[in-house]
DNA sequence: AAAACCAGCAACCGCGCACCC
DNA sequence: TGGGTGCGCGGTTGCTGGTTT
């Protein structure tokens, strides 16, 4: 493979950056961008292999770089994906602007490990239906829905990070078990801190949309609509309306770019993901019989209405 | 004051995947 | 189809600065 020699040639430099190294790369970045990384070295007039370029550039010199000690919503975030989807940092990565892979993994290694394997002080008695009553309730949810099994563990992750609750009927509700990634069994104490975590700050549950009978592929054609892929539609192309009463049978699928819902044999619609957006709240997506907003500073897709309480987190 | 230890993090390594020829 | 190449990712290493003994 070609980057496993790249490395190998004996002119090419390792270790620390230079600032002088560092102003190279970013003057030549910043004015003919990075269409190959391989000849990035020789046309910077670096001797570094491609490699390390792209590395110091994405982990370090990137202007939107944010750097700094993490929130504790990031930790938060963190930990919630984690949770959801294990060692994926850059996955991770995606849903916390400005910050790297590297600089999320390193954080988990030396910080929240050690945080979540201290015993928790108030552990999980303050909920007791929590763990057994949400692992057979998600086991429930998916002998309902075997097609879980076949989505990628992406689809699957994101599921845990939706809190559905629907006020009738009252049988579409699912809890679900957040931990049931292999990584996240670690043992109990991270399984109790996690819960605390996650209940006790953002107020969130993992979850599971209600299972649909017939999934539908025919997207709206708002969706994904070409550069920015990563915004909302314009309300005037939501031209159809979930009913309500549909609402609750809806099927959730594809959240690598976007999330799906499919109400009918005919009708579904496609949103956009908010990763890197950051500027709109509230952008309504729905009509009348019920409104999709997205509150991307929670990071979540909310069909909402006046009249009642639907709402899903993302 | 100096040696030993430790934590944090930048950088490297190796693997897998996608793409091209 | 298969080999070569480039890139992205996760795991790991090792340097550096701070703390402890």
């Amino acid at each position: 493979m070609g980057q496993h020699t790249c490395c190998n040639q004996q002119k090419v430099k390792r270790g620390l950056w230079s600032p002088e190294e560092d102003e190279k790369l970013i003057r030549y970045i910043t004015t003919h961008g990075y269409g190959s990384w391989s000849e990035v070295p020789e046309k910077a007039g670096l001797q570094r292999c491609g490699k390390s370029c792209r590395l110091r550039w994405i982990n370090y010199l990137r202007p939107d770089i944010r750097r700094g000690r993490f929130t504790l919503d990031e930790e938060k975030l963190i930990i919630t994906l984690h949770e959801a989807v294990g060692n994926r940092w850059a996955h991770i990565a995606s849903h916390l602007p400005g910050r790297t892979d590297n600089e999320i993994k390193n954080y988990w290694n030396s910080w929240i490990k050690k945080k979540l394997r201290k015993p928790s002080p108030i552990a999980t008695s303050k909920n007791p239906s929590t763990h057994s009553e949400q692992t057979s309730q998600f086991a429930y949810s998916l002998s309902n829905n075997p097609n879980i099994l076949n989505q990628d563990l992406n689809a699957n992750a994101t599921h845990q990070f939706h809190n559905i609750q629907f006020t009738t009927p009252p049988d579409s509700l699912f809890m679900f078990e957040t931990n049931f990634t292999k990584e996240s069994t670690e043992n109990q104490s991270n399984l109790d801190q996690t819960n605390q975590f996650f209940q006790e700050t953002t107020q969130c549950y993992s979850g599971i949309w209600s299972v649909n009978q017939q999934h539908c592929s025919q997207p709206i054609p708002f969706s994904n609509n070409g550069e920015n892929s990563n915004y909302l539609p314009p309300l005037e192309s939501m031209e159809n309306v979930v009913p309500l009463e549909l609402l609750h049978s809806c099927n959730i699928s594809n959240f690598e770019e976007h999330v799906t819902l499919d109400w009918s044999q005919q009708n579904s619609a496609s949103f956009p993901l908010w990763d890197q957006l950051q500027q709109t709240d509230d952008q309504v997506l729905g009509g009348e019989e019920f409104v999709l907003h997205q509150d991307l500073s929670m990071g979540m897709l909310i069909p909402n209405s006046s009249s009642n309480e639907h709402h899903l987190e993302l």
